[in-house]
DNA sequence: TATATTTGCTAACACCGTTAATTAAAATTG
DNA sequence: CAATTTTAATTAACGGTGTTAGCAAATATA
């Protein structure tokens, strides 16, 4: 009798097409505005049976977060083996994982948990800029002090900014608690690196 | 008459009162679980009086965003004046950026919208580790492929992870829609570096 | 003292995630 | 086919969220 077989099948549809709501959602809105409530209504289904086919919301997400990890993973394997130099293969991963990023940026906001709601916090204020100010006369006293003072001050500017709070995010999202002294490595060397091409 | 300066004050000291109930929850809770009514009921209001103070919750939490910055600034500028040296400003200013994002978890995490709802999500996913070990494999082949084999596989794919993120992240951050293709040069600049030091 | 103003309250609105209890539908059994 | 069991979907609720309208009490001004 086909009727499990039937079964499986429906329930199988019926859990794609509440992901397929739930990204529609999760495209025009964020993910942060995501709700059982809309995909129900969505699907023109009663709240309740989303729980039959996940957990709770968080399991939803985390089924969009595998997908986006696992696109991620493609792309970078695809442009990876277009390359026999292991220099150019760190580079084209470096562009693929930034058109990624950009190309499919809720994916990579939900994968990294970036809220941003500091984005519409963050630019209006001072205190910041302030901040970055401090950054940017630091980067511009290395170059004038130089060998070559062609560099361009907000582009080393924004480079030193982005590897100090890479550093970071990836190690508060790693793990949780303070980071052992041992991992300040990666801070050393990542940031000694720049520096060293910024004056040499 | 002292009427007028006196309700000032008093108006002045109910508003740091809310700010030190909310900064006690988000001490104890993370910022994402702060709620007005356990703002009203620690200090044992009724919930409306706290709009008299803040137009609403975001108004609070970008009070600590701006707070934060400025303590990030003041750090900075602590050690940066300790140093003459531009390059050695630029190494201890990156130290104490670290230092701070740990020792003010909760201000850091604020001020940059990190959610970390992804961090329980992101650890327990397959996909991101086969992701990573394509990263990691690049680097590896990089380095057996350098003068100086002696490199640490983890600590540079750390280092390379963590540009790339930092990049990504920051340029989300500044701007909501796609980023200019002039920013790419950011990102080759930094990975460049990176990539440099690496085999060279 | 009477009026005006400020201050704080209760109660509600509109959402949210999640679940218990219940009814309607479907499949299985006799 | 009829009775019974199993499954599916629903309604309604619980406890939580941010926010606001309307009202009472306390305070300041005239």
């Amino acid at each position: 009798m086909g009727i499990a077989e039937r079964k499986l099948r429906q329930k199988e549809e019926f859990r794609a097409s509440i992901l397929e709501a739930a990204w529609l959602q999760v495209l025009t809105d964020g993910w942060q505005s995501l709700s059982i409530r809309k995909i129900a209504d969505a699907i023109e289904y009663s709240i309740p049976v989303i729980y039959n086919h996940f957990e709770n919301k968080e399991a939803i997400l985390l089924e969009f977060t595998k997908e986006g990890f696992q696109k991620l993973a493609d792309v970078l394997q695809l442009v990876k083996v277009q390359h026999k130099d292991p220099a150019m293969q760190l580079e084209a991963m470096a562009n693929a994982y930034w058109d990624f990023a950009f190309d499919h940026k809720e994916f990579y906001q939900l994968m990294f948990g970036l809220g941003i709601p500091a984005c519409d916090r963050v630019n209006q204020v001072a205190e910041m800029k302030h901040m970055t100010s401090i950054m940017i006369s630091g980067i511009e006293e290395a170059i004038a002090a130089s060998t070559h003072k062609e560099a361009e001050l907000y582009l080393k500017y924004h480079t030193y900014f982005s590897i100090l709070h890479g550093l970071v995010s990836i190690q508060m999202i790693e793990k949780d608690g303070k980071p052992a002294e041992e991992n300040r490595r990666i801070l050393q060397d990542a940031v000694s690196g720049f520096i060293k091409s910024l004056i040499a």
